[in-house]
DNA sequence: AGCGTGACGAGTA
DNA sequence: ATACTCGCCACGC
């Protein structure tokens, strides 16, 4: 590893593209890093997961999950120290924030990009109590 | 102009 | 469920 930090105003244009797109999704939904790079239509999973891990802070990046479900990227720690309840979180963020490393359902919770329905009136992400 | 590096993804064992 | 592969591609060196 070796990244280091660029002033947030030197943001590569990419970086700044993936940061747009995962401040689009709405409340409640989710996209993967694959949707993201699909929806940008430019560089893969891999490239948004570095954007943000990197510069990921300003963003909400709790809404950017794992393909296969998980909230929580893998350093959990850290993203358990920077979780943040804006207006309505998950459910599974809830948990996550008490130490638990949920599993969201994708079928309700991910987000195509379409229409921006998130709580109001949309499905939320099922309680799996 | 390479090369290493991944908050990934899908496949396989 | 875990633990490996291999492909992916922007970016800093």
């Amino acid at each position: 590893m070796s990244e280091e930090s660029l002033p947030a105003d030197a943001l590569p244009e990419y970086a700044e593209r993936v940061l747009e797109v995962a401040e689009l999704i709405p409340p409640g939904r989710v996209m993967t890093y694959g949707d993201v790079a699909e929806w940008l239509g430019e560089g893969g999973p891999r490239q948004v997961g570095r954007v943000m891990a990197l510069y990921g802070g300003a963003v909400p990046w709790w809404r950017v999950v794992r393909a296969d479900g998980h909230l929580l990227p893998g350093h959990e720690l850290r993203a358990l120290g920077h979780y943040r309840t804006e207006g309505t979180p998950l459910r599974e963020a809830s948990r996550a924030a008490e130490g638990h490393v949920p599993r969201l359902d994708m079928k309700r919770a991910r987000w195509d990009g379409g229409e921006r329905t998130g709580w109001d009136g949309g499905e939320r992400a099922e309680d799996h109590t």
